[in-house]
DNA sequence: AATGAATGAGTCTTCATTCAT
DNA sequence: TATGAATGAAGACTCATTCAT
């Protein structure tokens, strides 16, 4: 009669099962992985105790389903994101941005992930495929770059992608820890990928005429030092 | 008469105290917090269950004080290891390698610190302190080669310093997941530094026409090295 | 089709809840708060451990809902029974007799309630309550009687009813402690309310003269009660 | 040398053992049999906790000295305080006063007795011997009493006793969960010990004329009435 | 499919007592 | 005698999972 409610069974299901990922992601999120109970989620998702039973095995496989969800979005965000964009900095701006922003929404549960390898090292390789998935957005905006010759060639592309996430999550780890807001992320993205663009050492020492002959020969010096006192 | 065992009442405790936390060190690391069971830590620690808390006041304080005395350890071979060398690169180079290999042996004891914060937010500051003064190393380091002009003045410490430790730590983490030995630890340590010292940019981009004796000066030292590895 | 067994959900759960309170009632009688066992009450109510909790939330709780439940058992008996009486005198006897019954049978549960106090100061005002509700019956009683001019209006409510209680508890304690039976019980009511009527000095102090009508009357009741006593 | 302080070895011991009585009662008293630590009262003797243990033989042994050494000095101050009243009503009315003192002062001390003949069911006996030795106190008085004709003849001693004793305890009790203080208490055994004395019916109906031939009949008529209800 | 009452194994923690020194 | 570190048994409480309805 009514017309805007689901009519079909499936979609029903569908829902219920959605509902009972929302409540578990976000008591997951809430009280980490032992601290989540069953019951908990179940009353967040407006659900009876036994009723998460029947849509996921037991906690693990709830734990995974909703990873599983998180790194599928996050995914696409990327993707999506990155589509309309054309320029190789830009790109990389973007990404670390929406990395950073993600982040520190989704923070506990990334934290999950990192447990979850203790407790089902079955699942490893699942996280690791979730996680390559993420991932290749940024590998196809690298290589691309390279290829534009906006890039550097000769850094391995794992080197690179290591370097780019690494200093995000690092910057966020810290601004968890020390509680900083939107704003702060959005500042500390973009120092990270400005470092990660130009390294640290200074542009004088770099660029400018540097008295490189000195450098070579102090480095060689050091060198032939270490050489001569080994045994 | 006889020589090495301990005589001492005070040194008996203080041999007690460390055993326990050697205990609780490995299995904390084995089976994260909740996972470790107290009856598990006293029978490695080869003492009765009741004994480890006249040692400790339960498994928070526990867990509290392993961490306090991972960190202390981890600061002191930093600050040794940096003392004898000079030159900023190399200490940069040194502390990537160390931080590196640490995080490796620890990486779970380091999760552990991060779990540990949902648990008791008093003790916050207490890892926020632990991990300022390790960092602290890095930040003196960094500062002397700033002065020294060897590194750039216009990045913010504190970005550098999310820079370099997220670089390694993403690396750690993906060689954690891959399973790499110590080996491609170091090399993802170099690559790291290599990537933080300067950035990713292609050298066209940035310097136009930089001159190469950069390039031939690090396959020189890359030569070195290999050198100097062999025994 | 089957008449007797409870239909409805609710009423198991009501049955279980007062199988519940039976078991502790018994239990805690029998041992004391920290004698008491939960494993113990859960084993006498037929019901596994954790379902205990499911209906108290713990030790203190369950403790506290079978002082309660005794209390109200206690004031409406009370009540009932004071109902179907007119006379004053016969009034008290009733309320003297069937304290010192109740007492007896329940002696254990009384000492709970005062350990209660020590474990929760904040149920004091409770357990106070309930006993105010009790002796609620008691004081009623007597100030119809002082307003009939049965009783002596220049003793203050609370000095009675001290003395009423307290001479019957004290009979009661000695009684536990010598181990009488019920018809000693019953002996030592009415003795004590006897004194609590008529006091302890002796006639001639009193009234000088006072005629013995009274005393003639009195042995004419203890020979009836003899005669009633033979079966 | 020194003057002062114990020379015997029998001294000393002696010293030590009543000091952990000392500390024994205070600990037992504020937090009753269970919750009473033998740390606790080892620290509070200012003695280490093997030492209790040279003493008494266990926490039962150590409960049931506190309690013996209580009951001890209890009785000595009421047979001492008695030796120097001759009046009959003055020597209940100290009697009285003096117990209402000690009990609020070792109210604790008093609920744990009557929790250690759960406990000790071989020691009950103790128990009751030395409250038997107490009340003996009380139990002279009042012969004399009745020798001298002060008080009446026809109430039996336990009757007496219950009636004395029980209605300053349950004063005690009330003030206790009141919180009334020693000037309260005073009040409460100077009306105890006239309602004792006197009871509680009012002297018009007692002493004045009064019509007795009514009340007589009426008391004959509710006899008879009980004794047609037999079959 | 859904419910939610029932289960009971699992764990931290306490504390009386012992015993080597 | 005195010490106090060590012991380990015992018990309240939790919570993932099951199953009768």
């Amino acid at each position: 009669m009514s017309g805007s409610p689901p009519r079909t069974r499936r979609q029903r299901l569908e829902e219920r099962e959605e509902s009972i990922l929302d409540a578990a992601h976000a008591v997951f999120a809430e009280n980490g992985f032992d601290g989540a109970k069953m019951a908990a989620i179940a009353r967040r998702a407006d659900v009876a105790e036994g009723t998460v039973y029947l849509y996921f095995k037991n906690k693990n496989a709830l734990l995974e389903a909703v990873i599983a969800r998180f790194y599928a979005r996050l995914t696409e965000g990327a993707q999506l994101g990155v589509q309309d964009i054309d320029d190789t900095l830009d790109r990389l701006s973007f990404l670390a941005r929406y990395h950073v922003e993600q982040c520190m929404a989704e923070w506990h549960i990334l934290e999950l992930m990192i447990g979850l390898y203790r407790k089902m090292q079955d699942y490893e390789h699942r996280g690791y495929t979730f996680n390559k998935a993420y991932v290749a957005v940024f590998d196809q905006v690298y290589r691309e770059g390279v290829a534009r010759g906006d890039l550097r060639a000769d850094v391995s592309l794992s080197t690179a992608r290591d370097g780019f996430y690494g200093a995000l999550e690092y910057s966020v780890r810290t601004l968890m820890l020390r509680g900083g807001g939107k704003a702060r992320a959005r500042i500390a993205a973009s120092r990270a990928i400005d470092l990660f663009c130009h390294g640290v050492r200074s542009q004088n020492a770099k660029a400018e005429g540097f008295d490189d002959i000195e450098a070579v020969t102090r480095r060689l010096e050091a060198v032939a030092g270490r050489l001569e006192k080994r045994r």
